[in-house]
DNA sequence: ACATCGCTTGATAAACGCTTTCATGGCTGA
DNA sequence: TCAGCCATGAAAGCGTTTATCAAGCGATGT
């Protein structure tokens, strides 16, 4: 049983008479606005200790107008993509003394996205950062009033009304969809994610290479970017029989469909090359371990940090621009003849 | 380019303005404190719509004392069981209209924890949750101020002097140790993942359940937690030759382990039995799927909210527990004789 | 019918805890 | 002795909420 003290805590008005000094004597020790007498910054640094005293945030903020908070608004907060890229914000914004405040949205309608938009806003906000990865976030997005400070962390080649850090993964599906007809393979088969508004930058990198290719382009077979949506993906590709090459939209699709084309008994790589997008940590030891295109999501949200934190100090900032690599491993290899 | 509008954001001062009436009476209107006639509530409305007003939070927090954020501090965002447990912690405090803050505890000294839990009280909150999953967590906890409302959420048997939302990893392990005596194995290996203070309850309740059945207790195989780690603590189990069954401290170790294991040329479960804690996304579509302890972090993460906003509202609530239960799966067989 | 009372409604003012501007008084240095 | 500097304190905000007060107005009692 913890003590619960009902005393109010002190306020600067308590350091200040404990201390035998005046409010803002206080304050310019607090914060080095103002050079203090030695003594009486001794007297009021030993008052603080004693009475245990935290400066009131509210008050701070309402006298400073400074704000000190990133509001991240997301759908998901517990997906490889998503985790990593609020892990890569919530660094950068600790850097500078900004905390992160994490809003999910649930629910793709948008009167749920105009809920958890004013619940965000309800805080004072120095910024807010949206992660439109999928639909969700561009509705969050469209809801958000102008007068906000905000920054998206989007894929390249969506809508330009907001700045956004990108990261590119149409180029990235471009080179996947290259590199397994590079290996032989007639075409590539493509299992899609949600994509946030108009089709994914995957989907049109993997739809341009096909067709600069003069390959056939196959119908897509769609999923919610689950392990277990990839099962079922992997299943119904199967069943197609002439399928040699498949580009997944992330690395946990890529897993249900390498585990449903084993259970169906097609073999990977042998019989079908497989290919993930974003660099699971789950990719290099799964088996086969995963080729993949590898995205720095971490990096991609410090850079949405340092994008917003940019144009919020007014210097022009060019919107930082992340390209997914591609790490060739075993769960691909060159089409039997 | 968006419109930087350098005009500052109206208060309720110009709504009381532009509406033709009082500031409290804007208040009343907001928060339906006192009567207000219909039509001047119709005008404050059209005004505050016309404006875009909306309340500053930090002057609203001066005034009512009343905070709206809770602070999570973890060591990390992106591993399952924490990702899933803060989710589960921004859905209950959504649900009543509060928001969470994210600080990372990066570095296991306690300065570093000092730093951290300093950020997080810079901001004005109602109560703040630590995940003590791990020594972070511990640290963090041991440098709060104990005049804040905090709850942890860990391991059953971690100290009391904080109240806690508890998961009972002790009785867990205890059962999935049972669970695999009761294949017939001869004992079960264990590979630790880094406690949060004394000995976890995990491996506490894997060695009172050899120790009762009088089973010989093994050395401790020693991980981080990551899938990489695992990997290398199932080449060490592979090279001993007398393992017959594995409990890991976590699924993504387990995974590490039967891959090594695989490689080593020991097949999973025909000659050795895993078994996994937490139930990851993964595990079900794992070859083989993986025999887990499933826990409901998400779960928990809302019973701690609850539990945090109980003790704050001073209703005495007991302190919540949640078992793990034990999911059957293929990577689990009879002890071949 | 008139003064009185109660009730609704609006306004004035104080408070929340801090920062910041401005004025003041004591020093220093020439 | 006086200009100039420095440390310090008094006071005015920051944008809300809330308590207190005053005014308006219909209803009531005689």
């Amino acid at each position: 049983m913890t003590r619960r003290p009902h005393t109010r805590p002190p306020v600067l008005a308590d350091v200040a008479r404990v201390a035998g000094v005046s409010v803002p004597t206080v304050s310019r020790v607090l914060s080095g606005s103002a050079p203090v007498s030695a003594d009486k910054r001794r007297q009021v640094l030993r008052a603080i200790q004693e009475l245990g005293y935290r400066p009131n945030a509210a008050a701070r903020a309402l006298a400073t107008g400074r704000r000190s908070i990133i509001s991240v608004l997301t759908s998901d907060t517990t997906r490889y993509g998503y985790a990593s890229t609020i892990r890569g914000i919530e660094e950068a914004a600790r850097a500078v003394g900004l905390v992160v405040a994490l809003t999910m949205l649930d629910g793709d309608d948008e009167e749920s996205a105009r809920v958890a938009v004013d619940l965000a806003l309800d805080q004072p906000l120095a910024g807010m950062i949206v992660l439109e990865f999928d639909i969700q976030g561009s509705r969050a997005l469209a809801a958000l009033p102008d007068t906000l400070p905000v920054a998206a962390v989007s894929s390249a080649g969506q809508g330009r009304s907001v700045p956004r850090a990108l990261f590119d993964d149409h180029a990235g599906a471009r080179d996947a969809t290259n590199y397994l007809l590079g290996l032989g393979h007639r075409t590539v088969h493509h299992v899609g994610i949600p994509p946030s508004g108009r089709p994914s930058g995957r989907l049109l990198g993997w739809r341009e290479a096909l067709e600069a290719a003069g390959a056939p382009v196959p119908e897509i077979v769609e999923s919610d970017g689950t392990p277990r949506s990839g099962l079922q993906a992997g299943a119904r590709l199967a069943r197609r029989g002439d399928v040699t090459a498949v580009l997944c939209g992330n690395d946990e699709v890529a897993f249900g469909v390498i585990k449903a084309l084993q259970d169906e008994g097609s073999r990977v790589p042998e019989d079908v090359s497989v290919v993930g997008f974003d660099d699971h940590p789950l990719a290099e030891i799964w088996t086969p371990s995963l080729t993949t295109m590898r995205q720095d999501f971490a990096e991609l949200g410090r850079m949405a940090v340092d994008f917003l934190l940019g144009r919020l100090a007014g210097v022009p900032v060019e919107a930082p621009r992340s390209t997914p690599r591609l790490v060739v491993r075993k769960s691909t290899a060159p089409a039997a003849r």
